[in-house]
DNA sequence: TTTGATTATGAACATATGTTCAGTTAACGT
DNA sequence: ACGTTAACTGAACATATGTTCATAATCAAA
């Protein structure tokens, strides 16, 4: 037999991209297998080679929609003032990541399994992310907001302290998303700010 | 043919493990096969069962070793201030981190390829170090030093902040290690000081 | 109702995997 | 010189891998 009933492409293929991102980010890319993608779709895996080229391609593509997503969520707004900007770029990352736990595993775990193509593309994506909170950074230090030596030092900091978050941040704990947002402005804050003589 | 000349076991051991170390880190733990390990060392894959009784227990040896490593290395002097204590930590974490690349990397991302077992086994000891930091933090606010609302929070942000500095330092850019630790303490001396009123 | 395009199956391909083990060689103590 | 043992080979095992393709079943339009 052959075209399970009432399956088409429209459901099939998100569906594909739903299993493929679950379970690499559970398992990593090199351990999970066709089948097993496959399997938790409801298909045999010859079925899935209709809706990617080929596994390498379905890694890229769901990294790819990831930062490409990231980019076009971010909205900066020029006119406010660095600090305000500083903190809305804060909250946003903190919630961002959060809700798309497992897209954020794979785009920083799984960078190494791309090919050499497929990975440059992805730098330039995460660095025109990075070089939005540099911009921040030294408008502020322009306007006198901020004090730091090295923007480009400041800005791999804070994002990796920003990203962090994901790797222990369960909103089944004491603490709400609210919480977290709030306790890393205040660290944020105060790393670009001069401290008190 | 069998035994190579002039080979022993003292010298294949670490060579299974060195190589492990470097293949894991590069292809990650699924990435590579038992095969392409024994081809570095230069022995056949059998081989190796001499000094691992299999592969899954080569990447516990290998995070195992690394974590008591560094809970070994640090050293916390409670009879100085909080504020040193800090900035040894900060230093500290630095270097140790930059010197083994691969090990870090490893241990941070093949948590998932440990048997239940092995992964508990680490995380008491990853959560051990953490606990070193969250210390200082709590002696520090205790003592007047340090102002900080969830002393837990700010741990695992630093931790975070500090890891990422080996996800892009490179000795040969434009910034020496002294840079970087000078730069980074500047930021975490700053997030856990009160900010100007 | 017929036709054509979609969407799936399931078997097959060549190759790779972790692990075991009988057999072979080199080094060492006596 | 000899026997023992540690260290390694090389083949084998059962199973898994990504990918292809002829074939079949379903759906939508004519």
């Amino acid at each position: 037999m052959a075209r399970t009933t009432g399956s088409h492409s429209d459901v099939t293929g998100p569906k594909v991209r739903q299993a493929a991102l679950r379970l690499f980010a559970k398992h990593g890319f090199a351990a999970v297998s066709m089948r097993q993608i496959a399997s938790e779709v409801g298909v045999q895996a010859g079925a899935l080679y209709n809706y990617t080229p080929d596994k390498q391609s379905l890694l890229f593509d769901l990294m790819h929609s990831h930062m490409a997503e990231l980019l076009e969520a971010h909205r900066d707004d020029l006119s406010a003032t660095p600090t305000a900007r500083l903190e809305h770029f804060v909250r946003f990352h903190i919630r961002f990541h959060h809700d798309r736990p497992d897209a954020v595993f794979i785009a920083y775990m799984e960078l190494r399994n791309l090919s050499p193509d497929n990975f440059r593309q992805i730098e330039t994506l995460r660095r025109t992310y990075e070089d939005r909170l540099e911009r921040i950074l030294r408008d502020g230090v322009a306007a006198g907001e901020f004090e730091l030596e090295d923007t480009k030092i400041a800005t791999l900091a804070l994002i990796a302290m920003l990203t962090g978050v994901n790797t222990w941040f369960r909103s089944t704990g004491r603490l709400s998303l609210a919480d977290i947002e709030a306790s890393y402005w205040v660290l944020v804050r105060r790393s670009v700010t001069a401290a008190r003589a």
